[in-house]
DNA sequence: CGGAAATTTGGCTATATTGCCAAGTTATGA
DNA sequence: TCATAACTTGGCAATATAGCCAAATTTCCG
């Protein structure tokens, strides 16, 4: 009678919310400035300038973030800064990196 | 001259690289099926079960995972074993969790 | 061999994401 | 108040994703 876990009701809800995070920081820009706000807050002119696209673009990218609870923002005079809500995103990071390795390692032997 | 650091070059390959692997844990069904394999192995068909969609979606979602890396695959007679290739998958949900508990601290403030 | 079960792949439509430009906002300061 | 700097938002075209059905593939077994 052990019930089989399924992808529906609170589960669903649950996991659909950590997508949400998880889909903020899937684009290379944004986990460009999440790596960068992990060593400190920066402005948007500056986030822009790091990532090199147009800065409509780099605000867009950042209201994502936003939304998903990644970032705060605080505006002071006509800057406005942003900064990591949770400092556990390197954490993340380090798992990232692992399945790299892996990959590169696999890689070595046969591109598949 | 402190150079600053831009998304272009060897960092821009080097964050696409882990987008990639972002990416591919940025939807639902794969993160379920990912929560899942971390829990042993698990064939297709029991995934399909689960999840609750069509097995060639569920199949797509596999090779999707299988491709960035996190996952490996086992053929054994008529079924295809799915494992986690790395296992800190789980830390990296810890993270997830912690922004999706500021988020709900924050929702019950003011719903924006 | 021939059929059934388990998976993958092709193909297609619907939907979501990106990024740029242009236009609108907010704050500073002459 | 006006001009300017720093951002955000609207809009649009190009591209990428998701999911379903149908058609292969791969194994197992009688």
């Amino acid at each position: 009678m052990s019930e089989q876990r399924k992808l529906q009701g609170e589960t669903r809800a649950h996991i659909e919310a950590r997508a949400r995070v998880v889909k903020a920081l899937a684009h290379p820009s944004r986990l460009f400035m999440v790596d960068e706000l992990s060593r400190g807050e920066r402005c948007v002119c500056e986030l822009t300038e790091m990532v090199g696209t147009d800065v409509s673009t780099v605000s867009k990218h950042l209201a994502v973030l936003k939304k998903a609870g990644v970032v705060l923002d605080e505006r002071r005079g006509q800057q406005v800064f942003y900064r990591l809500r949770v400092p556990c995103i390197l954490n993340f990071f380090g798992c990232v990196e692992a399945v790299l390795d892996e990959v590169g390692r696999r890689e070595l032997v046969q591109i598949s």
